[in-house]
DNA sequence: ATAATAGTGTCTGTCAGACAATATGAT
DNA sequence: ATCATATTGTCTGACAGACACTATTAT
């Protein structure tokens, strides 16, 4: 242990980080979270939300990035997975550095953010300059969302608990980027036998009231895809 | 960076290694190289290659596992995708580490390991215990390529640059873990277009020569499987 | 000719998308 | 009744797996 630390210090230290790229749907976009960062490097550019990894207060990445989520949108209980580690001499002019990204999907209703100008929804179609690599990062979390999201049951992430089979389709839809067959959506829906009903009814007025369904499992794949995309 | 570099000090120094799970084929088999370590920890146990990140030296992550691949497998060239990040107070007995994981598929005819009894292609389907969480990165290693080989021609890349349609499809057959009907697989790679002819044809004499074909791209998806396991 | 593997053709059930038709509840 | 949306039914072409058949070369 001594010989790695004395062999890690000899050179500069890395910055270890996480960030998260926060998805949601708000009527029929994809948003993503971003704020303005307050500080250098790259002082009121648009970034995904973030921080350093505390090896004495976080057990892990996850641990780190939860800790984020509390802090930044004050949600619990969301649905995250690790997307991929970013990292190099070159993506933060500070110096080497390396960090864990993340993905969270959760309902709007979830989300608790401050009031302010530096915090924002931005429909992720039209982005503007991003800090460091974070516009790859979001790339790159779009496009596993978009290739995991017509095989699983992802997309349903993006909805409260409970919900209706249009506004699932309509998760998907957005997800997928592309209009889907109602009748086929519906027919591989119930193949898949991943929702159960709740008994309750959508209480939209003025029109006839949908059934609503939750999920039986969490996240699950499947063997073949609702819509396309593959 | 100077608040960043005090901050991290103050807490004990992450440890940052990359890790490689490297596959190949041996006659019908799916093998992963293995060594044992030398040193404490886990001393004696077998392990996948890997080695600690080189601020210095490495520009990220991915060059750190090229100069590893370098060392101990004798290779360039090679396939090699991210796999995920390991990380935790737990996983390493000196304390909190990150370790960046990688994927590296390769024909057995490029490899050059030293004839070591320390050093083994060992078959993936009986494996010894591993060091560290190395059985868990192995085992999401083995579920990427299974997911992905469905899709792409990933399982290509076990293979020589010039092979037979029978050994493509023994090698989708080993990473799917199944048997693939004959003419379904070559309607679809016909249909699919990712192969050319070289116009040669193997030479494993005493039985009717095949055509040898390359890749015309890079790895490459599809829409649609070759074979299940989707 | 025979052995052995390479490569092709066809049949059949399943599944997808398109689109039309019906059901239901609020007004 | 009428509107708007939910929900179901049917038709058709694409595609997968099964399996039998033909082709080609070394011996």
């Amino acid at each position: 242990m001594k010989e790695i630390g004395s062999a890690l210090r000899k050179e500069s230290l890395p910055i270890l980080t996480v960030d998260v790229v926060v998805l949601t749907l708000d009527n029929g976009q994809l948003q993503v979270l971003l704020h303005r960062r307050p500080n250098a490097p790259f002082a009121g550019a648009w970034a995904l939300p973030g921080g350093f990894v505390r090896v004495g207060e976080d057990s892990d990445t996850l641990a780190a990035i939860q800790r984020v989520l509390r802090s930044k949108v004050g949600a619990t209980n969301i649905y995250v997975e690790q997307l991929a580690t970013y990292s190099g001499e070159m993506r933060d002019p500070r110096g080497w550095s390396l960090s864990v990204a993340y993905i969270a999907l959760l309902p709007k209703s979830d989300l608790q953010i401050v009031d302010s100008p530096d915090v924002a929804l931005l429909d992720t179609k039209s982005l503007p300059e991003l800090a460091f690599d974070h516009a790859l990062i979001l790339k790159d979390a779009l496009a596993r969302l978009r290739g995991k999201g017509a095989y699983s049951t992802l997309p349903a992430m993006l909805l409260k608990k409970e919900f209706t089979l249009s506004e699932l389709q309509l998760a998907y839809e957005v997800v997928l980027g592309e209009k889907l067959d109602t009748s086929a959506f519906r027919r591989k829906v119930g193949d898949f036998e991943f929702l159960e009903k709740t008994g309750s009814n959508s209480s939209e007025l003025s029109k006839r009231p949908a059934r609503l369904f939750r999920l039986k499992n969490d996240v699950q794949m499947f063997d073949r895809t609702l819509g396309r995309s593959g």
